[in-house]
DNA sequence: TGTACATCAGTGAACGCGCGTTCACTGATGTAC
DNA sequence: TGTACATCAGTGAACGCGCGTTCACTGATGTAC
């Protein structure tokens, strides 16, 4: 050992953690899973990093920098996620349309602490414009895929990329949120919920012109 | 003047407030929608309603229940408000249900304390019966709405209702969350949240086979 | 390799705050006689 | 109509609590020489 047993009780057992920004964020997260979004706060999540109540504020100017970061780094792997699950259209732009569906509806349930900072609009929603940014990157995703999947309006004209993507949006959303994004708390279970928005999805394309093939038609 | 000056400066210069729970459910409904689920509190409900700290607990037995009776009122006037809309279904059942949409998002835009009560599942979500009931009540008229619409999956069998009818408050919901139910804090106005969801129910409608009539035809 | 020192990430005690809730109480109301 | 009394809806003081945040501090790290 090369430290002194005197701090063998803190983590790591050093003095300095090495490593609290992400262990305070990690406990953040578990707790906002555990209590919900107003279950959370700084002093306990630093208890839980096993440091003092002072130390967070050498990270985070404040209690909302730190909802702030984890909403950012929410943005972030939500982005991530989706863009794997559309693998640039493939095998078609239709079924990694719909696999996007599932992404974002497992990382609302696999992330609850991350979905409910990145949507409580709390007294400043999306303030801070890296947070934004973030949001918009992730969306920016879903209107590329929306584009490319020959959508057209009832009189033949082309359908809005972005209109689509945030209507898909929005429907995963309401149905994150409405089958409950806690573990278990939900009507819905996870899979459940990707059906019900598998379906409504490829319905709404349907609606749009758009063929549909394999298991997902006529599940609507 | 029947009353003694002494109390003149509490509301209706009485002892007896007289309508105290009306009025804490009011003040608790202002708080929410000036400062977010997050900035109620029991205490300052007192205080605007002018009474003191102790006198709500002769309404309700904690903080939870005054939450919990907001939620309640709101599920019980949505429920009105969509069954106007509906109106029967007239004067074509269509147009009835997109109807319905908008009073969706006027209510939460509306009342965004009741709407924030009524989802932002805390701590127990729908816990109590009647709070339960009041939710299902309004989901009902949605389903028995949707019923009536003549809605057929792709291979000519009849669309389940209550399948419809999930997924359309979810993408309500999903929209008036998104957009932001804070009034001015949102993305999008009510009347542009009014008008996607109606495009986006109608293309989903047509989805299952469902003719539109009239303006809503074409835009989603 | 050894030492001096600047930098940095922690400590722990303290602060003021507002909250939820309880308690014994008291003022007003309305009913019985 | 007048009086006694039960009931009820308030009061206000007090409690313990945990929180966010600050402060002067100190232990560890790493760099310059």
């Amino acid at each position: 050992m090369s430290w002194s047993n005197k701090h063998r009780h803190r983590p790591w057992g050093r003095y300095h953690h090495g490593n609290l920004k992400e262990a305070l964020i990690k406990a953040a997260r578990d707790l906002v899973a555990e209590f919900g979004p107003q279950g959370f706060s700084l002093a306990e999540a630093a208890r839980r990093a096993g440091v003092s109540a002072a130390a967070p504020y050498r990270h985070f100017s404040d209690r909302q920098a730190l909802m702030g970061e984890i909403a950012r780094q929410g943005f972030g792997s939500l982005a991530i996620r989706l863009h794997e699950a559309w693998n640039d259209g493939l095998p078609d732009p239709v079924s990694a349309f719909l696999r996007m569906g599932n992404a974002y509806i497992s990382f609302a349930a696999g992330e609850p602490a991350a979905y409910a900072a990145m949507f409580q609009s709390g007294p400043r929603p999306l303030e801070p414009p890296e947070l934004r940014e973030a949001a918009d990157k992730a969306f920016a995703i879903l209107v590329g895929a929306a584009g490319r999947l020959g959508a057209r309006e009832p009189d033949g004209t082309p359908a809005d990329p972005r209109r689509m993507a945030l209507l898909v949006w929005a429907l995963a959303h309401g149905i994150a949120t409405l089958c409950g994004q806690r573990a278990g708390a939900g009507l819905l279970s996870t899979s459940d919920a990707q059906r019900l928005l598998e379906a409504g999805a490829a319905t709404y394309l349907q609606g749009l012109q758009v063929r549909i093939a394999g298991p997902a038609r006529g599940a609507g």
